[in-house]
RNA sequence: GCCCAGGUGGCGAAACUGGUAGACGCAGCGGACUUAAAAUCCGCCGGCGCAAGCCGUGCCGGUUCGACUCCGGCCCUGGGCACCA
């Protein structure tokens, strides 16, 4: 489901179901291929009925609780094709099929209530040992709960008395606030558009502009004065209203409360349009507000210029202001998220259909669950002129369940993030026709390793976590709360991505379709399609994708190299967690070494092997082998890899046949049977070694094989390398100095000085401080 | 712009809690084998220097006997920013 699938069936005018299943076809033998260990028999798809079913069956439970409702949302709207556009279809502002200037429009859809989970999601983030630090931060900075003050700004307008309210985190500054900015979609703002021509243009130019944070946070600020002034709550003051484009409606009141002297954003705003800025936080270097803004300017400190509240710290003062504020009921402490509820409805074809029938007489109906699913036609090909669905009679029209009468099928569709948050329950019911998971889930669940891209660091797992919660309170899978036990972030794998442009329409070329001439530092000159020469535009570097066609295709290393080579050479490159820029250069010495350990297993299996053992060698095996087992639990498996070519350098050291060889081969076969579990299997069995090595035991060290009589310390004057010794094991401190300080190389740094301190480290180092 | 990561040889990387920077590979160079090539094997492989040695982990500064690792500031690259998934 989604948008890749529509685009691919415009482009060949081919429905997207049928396109979807032969991908499915296409990468399951090669999941096939590569050999995984994987359940097919638990196999589902997302666009399938019996699956979707489910996302609507809950879909209608949500909606009876309140936790699914319907409400305006503003979305991309391209005026030439009369549709609405994706984050990604928005090039430079512009729609990527016509060029058009891309407007803002809002439109009802369907939100699922996340943020009545918030607080729950937010602490239950300190509970998951299993989840990458990085991850959970981000998490925790998208939830974005922060304590402030609301603050009402009283004021008159048309007589009549109102307040403005606004969130601050920082209510200690509240008496160096020297205007208000409102949103373009306040009411303020709508009330002076209605009375001034040149504010009613720039709350529409604020409003036919990004619905991109990203692009709204870069726009250059701009404002406007309405003409409203309100009264300070504390100092009675008057500030003028100013509209300001960098002013969200949809976090707090859509208001806010300008402090330039500690505010860098409204510092920058007040410098422009000449507004004034009054200092009320001590600066530690002393009274020093002037521009140009210094990040210190907003720490918190000791009030200055705040009457009763001068000499007060942060906290203090925030509670004696709120206080205040309360008394005369113009504000109060408050929690505000920067966690926003979740808009599902799609006006797109592809994706699961939302369940619910528009009556003229009932409103807003669920489907009942004798009439689920609502079933997707299959048939059509989208055209890019807005959802096909909306001009096919025999799905619009409709009876409503609840009287009866003709009634509309909502047409949009689900956001299918609602598919993927909860598949992973699903896995856990394999033929499950009557619920949408059963007690297996119960049994099942958490997964106890989730592995993904870190681009999901937030979305996708939030989401997951907000339907695992969903879920428990239906009753579903009760007692859990968190999806999964274990995460394991994948960085992402990168490459360089081409396009032509010829029709003004961006097409992308694969890297593996392009000739590129580069200068000596390695930057491309030109780049042409190989096939007709065609001139193509380099993107720059960035996420193999299907929307930027930069993909590698592993069937084409499979068929070279075959399924272990291709498998070593993927652990080999790179911990897993990297970002990788994918070349596929160094493959060769992935297959060359598994040539290698086939070779050697072959000469040893026509060999006589001696009953002796080599103690060296031996020590070196069982070393690499501690290691390995460490990095597998560390889940770094490109030095396991490594691991596994040092224990095979080393067993072609050894100058005979013998036991070492043996004991190092079958060590060797058992470390590498999980990356290239193909080859490992079929040698296991011609050694005669066993006869399933995935059911050996895993090997484990042996201490004996570990223990060494002499150790070697490096010697360093100064903290700079200058030699090394070698002692026994047991050796004090006093010994080891005095075996440090008669190294030829070390007296001559220490020559004619005297040694002020000596560190020993021990087991690594002695340093001598002269 | 904001949030989160990362930056180490020509390249992928290693160095686990502050303790020998560059393991293991790729590419390259030199050699052996071969009529020749492929394959294989051996050696070299951060920079400067004849050497001793000096310098070197994005840049600038700091802490420490000792910093890729910790602290402060900056630069660059990648991920996310709510409709790609």
């Amino acid at each position: 489901f989604g948008l890749p699938a529509e685009n691919a069936a415009m482009a060949n005018k081919v429905p997207p179901a049928k396109w979807t299943h032969s991908n499915i076809a296409t990468m399951k033998s090669q999941l096939k291929s590569l050999g995984f260990a994987l359940d097919w028999h638990r196999e589902l798809a997302t666009c399938n009925p019996d699956y979707y079913k489910w996302n609507q069956w809950l879909f209608t439970r949500l909606f009876k609780k309140g936790l699914a409702y319907k409400k305006t949302g503003v979305v991309n709207w391209d005026p030439v094709d009369q549709t609405v556009l994706a984050n990604e279809q928005v090039i430079e502002g512009r729609g990527w099929r016509t060029g058009a200037l891309v407007e803002k429009r809002e439109i009802p859809m369907y939100f699922l209530r996340i943020t009545a989970y918030a607080e729950e999601l937010l602490a239950a983030l300190d509970d998951l040992p299993g989840w990458p630090e990085q991850v959970k931060l981000m998490q925790k900075n998208w939830i974005g709960k922060s304590d402030g003050v609301r603050v009402g700004f009283p004021y008159e307008l048309d007589g009549k008395k109102e307040t403005l309210w606004v969130f601050t985190t920082r209510a200690d500054t509240l008496l160096g606030a020297t205007f208000c900015a409102v949103a373009a979609e306040h009411p303020i703002a709508t009330w002076a558009a209605k009375r001034e021509p040149r504010i009613r243009e720039f709350v529409e130019e604020c409003q036919r502009g990004a619905v991109m944070e990203a692009e709204l946070a870069q726009i250059e600020k701009k404002g406007m004065p309405t003409g409203v002034e309100v009264t300070h709550p504390l100092s009675g003051q008057r500030l003028p209203v100013w509209v300001a484009n960098y002013v969200l409606m949809g976090y707090g009141e859509g208001a806010l409360m300008a402090v330039p002297a500690h505010d860098e954003r409204d510092m920058e705003f007040a410098l422009k349009y000449g507004l004034p800025i009054k200092p009320v936080i001590r600066h530690p270097l002393g009274d020093r507000t002037d521009p140009p803004w210094r990040p210190e300017y907003a720490e918190h400190g000791v009030l200055i210029n705040s009457g009763k509240y001068n000499g007060l710290s942060y906290d203090e003062a925030v509670h004696a202001i709120a206080e205040d504020l309360r008394a005369k009921g113009l504000g109060e402490k408050q929690v505000q998220w920067r966690l926003r509820d979740w808009g599902i409805s799609r006006q797109r074809y592809w994706g699961c259909p939302i369940p619910i029938v528009r009556c003229p007489a009932c409103g807003d109906v669920p489907v009942p669950d004798k009439d689920l699913p609502v079933v997707l036609p299959e048939h059509l090909v989208p055209d890019g002129t807005g959802n096909p669905l909306n001009k096919l009679p025999e799905f619009v029209n409709t009876k409503c369940p609840s009287c009866g009468r003709a009634a509309k099928r909502e047409t949009d569709t689900m956001d299918t993030f609602v598919d993927s948050s909860w598949y992973f329950a699903r896995f856990c019911c394999p033929g499950q026709e009557h619920a949408m998971v059963d007690e297996r889930a119960q049994y099942w669940m958490a997964v106890d390793q989730y592995v993904g891209g870190i681009e999901h660091a937030i979305l996708h797992l939030l989401y997951s976590r907000f339907f695992q919660r969903l879920m428990r309170d239906e009753g579903l899978i009760p007692g859990i709360s968190e999806p999964f036990t274990n995460l394991l972030t994948q960085g992402m794998v990168l490459a360089e991505s081409y396009y032509t442009d010829a029709s003004g329409r961006r097409e992308w070329v694969n890297p593996a379709d392009v000739t590129v001439e580069r200068d000596a530092k390695g930057k491309i000159l030109w780049a042409k399609r190989t096939a007709d020469g065609a001139p193509v535009i380099y993107d720059g570097i960035g996420t193999m994708s299907k929307s930027k066609n930069n993909g590698v295709d592993p069937q084409a290393l499979i068929d070279k190299y075959g399924a272990d080579t291709a498998r070593f050479y993927t652990m080999f490159a790179s911990p897993p967690t990297n970002t990788l820029e994918w070349s596929d250069e160094s493959v060769e010495g992935s297959y060359r070494f598994l040539r290698r350990v086939w070779d050697f297993a072959y000469k040893f299996s026509r060999a006589k092997c001696a009953p002796s053992v080599d103690r060296k060698i031996r020590y070196q095996i069982h070393l690499e082998l501690r290691k390995a087992n460490d990095d597998i639990e560390r889940q770094k498996f490109n030095t396991v890899a490594s691991a596994c070519m040092k224990i095979l350098n080393a067993l072609e050291e050894l100058p005979e046949w013998d036991a070492t060889s043996k004991e190092g081969l079958s060590i060797l076969l058992r470390l590498l049977s999980p990356i290239a579990p193909h080859m490992t299997h079929h040698l296991w069995l011609e050694l005669k070694f066993g006869d399933d090595v995935m059911r050996a035991p895993w090997p484990d060290p042996d201490p004996a094989a570990l223990e060494q009589d002499e150790i070697e310390l490096v010697v360093q004057v100064n903290g700079k390398l200058r030699g090394s010794i070698k002692v026994p094991k047991a050796a004090d401190r006093a010994a080891i100095e005095e075996l440090a300080r008669a190294n030829p190389n070390v007296q001559r740094f220490v020559a004619g000085q005297s040694v002020k301190k000596v560190v020993v480290v021990p087991g690594r180092l002695i340093n001598l401080v002269v």
